[in-house]
DNA sequence: TTGCATCATAACGACGACGTGATACTAGAG
DNA sequence: CTCTAGTATCACGTCGTCGTTATGATGCAA
């Protein structure tokens, strides 16, 4: 239980979503990932650290560039279910306002 | 993507996740839910207030007593999705690590 | 070898969340 | 009305994590 809490933290974490974002339509590299998502190197590479320890992404160092690559993609179905039902909570919220008003 | 965040982190602490747990077969009054899980009364309480101002769970008064109800089960899906992106990522180390030895 | 990218790490300060203990609030029993 | 069980909230100390700045390490080109 404690682990999946900190399986949980991984995606709790803005700029971290970004990178992994930054990651949905295949590999890139560090500086790639700062381009595209306008954080600060080291940033970018904490997090891409983060992910890589976590086991959601793959380090693979080519010449002098270092490639990152999200190994299983169905982490982006578990964000999508949680944006769902980030959506359906928000309606819930809605709805019990609007039985009070 | 903030949001997003936010809603992961609703999920990323282990008592939390207790509490959520001891949801999950029905609604529980405050009390229910401390002897289930251990934890203490004052954290109880703040984590279902958490829990329902994130839309995770409806509070509902009877009596004297207050019960907290999952609204959407679809967040046990989100759960057993993570759990098996756990195990799966650990999988993947083992193999990393196979690969190496 | 020297220089220049790319990437990783260290040290630091700031901020927020967690858990506890004490206390307020509320509803119903007596 | 008073007392009690159930629940919520406050104040506080603690600890973790985030982001930055600066520096270290590596690989390649000239």
């Amino acid at each position: 239980m404690e682990h999946l809490a900190e399986y949980f933290k991984v995606f709790s974490e803005p700029n971290r979503l970004a990178v992994l974002e930054a990651l949905r339509q295949g590999p890139l590299n560090v500086t790639a990932v700062v381009e595209k998502t306008g954080l600060s190197q080291a940033l970018v590479s904490k997090h891409l650290k983060l992910l890589t320890i976590a086991g959601v992404v793959k380090r693979q160092p080519e010449g002098s560039l270092v490639f990152y690559e999200v190994i299983d993609k169905g982490v982006f179905k578990l964000v999508g279910q949680a944006e769902k039902l980030l959506l359906d909570a928000r309606r819930q919220q809605l709805d019990a306002l609007a039985a009070i008003l």
